[in-house]
DNA sequence: CGCCAATGGCCTGAGTTCAGACCAATTTCC
DNA sequence: GGAAATTGGTCTGAACTCAGGCCATTGGCG
């Protein structure tokens, strides 16, 4: 048996906490989140991102770095650049619709990832959803909550659909309040993603998960913690059951 | 108004999403975790790291920036290093003493940060405690958890009680299996220790949350998952209430 | 004693990233 | 129409990081 990472007898604490510092390769690490926002729809097709010095800045990266990884999403396709005033790098990318193609052909390694982020969502989305029913919301972040339950249940097209899911529960985490819990969903939410696109669509499925997030959002307006994270419980729940099957 | 990161108002989602990508000096990142690690007592004082090479490659490093990181550590007073076979870099740091001296003067960021931590914390090491409870845990695991225990009851002098403790949480989350949790929760650990070294120790507190801890660990042997979340919710509630006077 | 293994110490050449300045295109506003 | 502002495009020299090889020191083993 070589070292794995974790062994089922004896538990290597210090091997469990050091994990791999950040990967050199600025740029790649840029690529990957501004990849991830688009595809989960914090920037929808159409959108324009913040201009480079702005985005360099907030990804605390050298514009150098960011204008590489800019070029890497448009040869991807993801965004088109515009020079000039009133110009600036607008989303392209047609949300990509559900399938059930690439169910398998997963490494191992991939396939432990995506348990473990189905596990940790269970805790954090839960846990931030318990923190912003416990939040006194203003009416501008109760009127937000509500859009973004709207644009889920309006959405038609099951592309849409997916993106607009991510857009709400990235919209709860953030109204908990706390930067972990939104990098915690954020990270979460990205490989639901992966996995979702994998699976077929089934409008069952579909209004269920709706009216669970109903029940979602009236538990946080109602300033109900508890059942706001029981809710969110199930929610997780429910999204597992149906995606262990998947990579099973 | 400035666009701070979370006006109370508006609820900016892409700021929230977009986080900083790594602080671009590997050899920084290592020389925290090793730190972090040591303080805490994943490396008791005395115990010897593992060989440059290997930890290199635990931490996706090159060799040479690892050794910068272990100059800085060494030249902090944290390691010891000595050469040929059965050489290494031994901890020589000696646990600090709690004390309430660096009560306040404290950025308003650094305020915020911790503040964060405690909700997160709230969050993820329940959590943690659930997961790791619905586990079977192994005969080995056991012991190792109760060991975990002991050592923190038997801990006598401050110093090595904070120790003990943050092994103690480190331990319970590993138990969990989820390496997304140990990250989460080594990462709220680290900001913990920082704070609980700037109050002062009472026998009263250190007495209750030993009677907690073993609560804990009763709910953890026994597959209890919903009461070793309770029990672990009531010492993050407790262990908060302490700090966020300090704070305040 | 002499060899081997393990470990830290050091060097080199190539690739990345940074900070900042300057250039070019395009829109907005007078 | 023209000036100004905003935005992407480009360049340069310095600093950081990497991979890999080689050296130096120490302890174990035959």
């Amino acid at each position: 048996m070589s070292a794995s990472p974790s062994e089922a007898a004896g538990l290597d604490l210090p091997e469990a906490v050091l994990r791999p510092v950040r990967g050199h390769h600025a740029f790649e690490a840029c690529v990957e989140q501004l990849a991830v926002a688009i595809r989960l729809g914090v920037y929808p097709r159409g959108s324009t991102l913040p201009p480079e010095r702005a985005l360099a800045a907030q990804l605390r990266v050298s514009r150098a770095t960011l204008r590489e990884a800019m070029a890497a999403l448009r040869q991807a396709g993801l965004v088109e650049t515009r020079r000039g005033r009133g110009g600036g790098t607008v989303v392209t990318l047609k949300p990509r619709t559900p399938s059930a193609r690439a169910a398998a052909r997963v490494s191992p390694q991939r396939r432990a990832e995506w348990l473990d982020a189905l596990e940790f969502r269970r805790i954090v989305e839960p846990g931030g959803a318990w923190l912003a029913a416990e939040t006194d919301l203003g009416p501008e972040r109760r009127e937000q909550l509500e859009r973004a339950l709207a644009d889920v249940t309006a959405a038609r097209r099951p592309a849409e659909h997916r993106q607009a899911d991510s857009r709400f529960h990235l919209t709860v985490a953030a109204l908990s309040g706390s930067a972990r819990v939104v990098e915690a969903v954020t990270s979460v939410q990205a490989t639901l993603h992966e996995m979702l696109l994998a699976i077929p669509v089934l409008d069952a499925n579909i209004a269920h998960s709706d009216r669970q997030h109903a029940s979602l959002v009236r538990a946080l307006l109602a300033g109900r913690p508890d059942q706001a994270r029981t809710v969110m419980e199930q929610h997780c729940d429910d999204t597992a059951a149906l995606l262990r099957g998947l990579v099973a």
